[in-house]
DNA sequence: ATGCCTGTCTGGGACAGA
């Protein structure tokens, strides 16, 4: 079974590279994250045209989850983090695919740092930890994909260059201090698990000549609780579909599992 | 040193993203 994550940065622009990626691929399941269109304009017609089932969360103008299976339809679970019943982002969507549990993830980003999005960022995290101790002992396997605006260390598999992001909220002490909490919990960061210390990138600044750098960060990851981890067999990061045309700034990244 | 691009909503400029 493979299980991917794709931040498309919106999906409305981003839905030719999203079907050819679905027909050249066929993950099982997908993440999305950053669809950036209401539930009401959601493109259904044509994902279900693709062969995937989905459910999702929108919200107008940015952030947004969604959930997509092949040939199925994903059981939703839960929308949105307990916890904070007035948080109107829609960040967070659970479903359960043939037993196995998916969360898409779109984490905020958290600049400008010190404020209040930064709280914010801090705070959301702290949800989603207390609620991945849940899901940790659910005894079902478990996947946590998506876009978690943490680049964990300064070291070049998750970072070309900690240089200019110093002052970013994605590596600041906190954030990176909150990950480690979570995955202190059992989870296995499977991209780093099969290659440690290699440059996996998932994203990269339209902008500076970035991606022409290969001047990218490592902050889509696929989070394992242990009977999932248990059948990790691959992994990896379709870093092509950042070179394509009117690519998202981030790339596809997955997990296969036996 | 700096959202320098890009998408969205909107109707051209602001906001958000990382």
């Amino acid at each position: 079974m493979k299980i991917a994550t794709f931040n498309v940065n919106g999906i409305t622009s981003r839905l030719p590279r999203l079907l050819e990626w679905l027909e050249e691929t066929s993950p099982d399941v997908v993440c999305l994250q950053e669809l950036k269109t209401s539930d009401a304009t959601f493109p259904q017609l044509a994902i279900q045209g693709g062969g995937y089932g989905a459910i999702w969360h929108g919200q107008k103008g940015f952030n947004g989850v969604a959930i997509l299976a092949r040939d199925a339809q994903p059981v939703e679970r839960r929308r949105g983090l307990p916890n904070d019943p007035d948080d109107t982002h829609s960040r967070y969507l659970e479903a359960s695919i043939n037993g196995i549990i998916v969360g898409s993830i779109y984490l905020p980003n958290g600049n400008p740092q010190p404020g209040p999005k930064f709280d914010y960022k801090l705070a959301w995290f702290q949800r989603l930890i207390d609620h991945a101790a849940d899901l940790w002992t659910s005894g079902e396997q478990v996947v946590l994909a998506g876009d978690y605006n943490v680049v964990a260390t300064d070291g070049i598999g998750d970072i070309y260059s900690p240089r200019s992001y110093l002052n970013d909220a994605l590596l600041q002490p906190e954030t990176r201090d909150a990950y480690r909490r979570l995955l202190a919990q059992g989870w296995t960061d499977s991209i780093h698990k099969l290659y440690p210390g290699r440059p996996m990138y998932t994203y990269w600044d339209y902008f500076r000549n970035r991606w022409a750098r290969d001047a990218g960060l490592r902050i889509d990851h696929l989070l394992l609780n242990a009977p999932a981890a248990a059948r990790l067999k691959a992994a990896g990061v379709d870093k092509a579909m950042r070179g394509r045309e009117k690519p998202s700034d981030h790339a596809p990244a997955w997990v296969m599992l036996e």
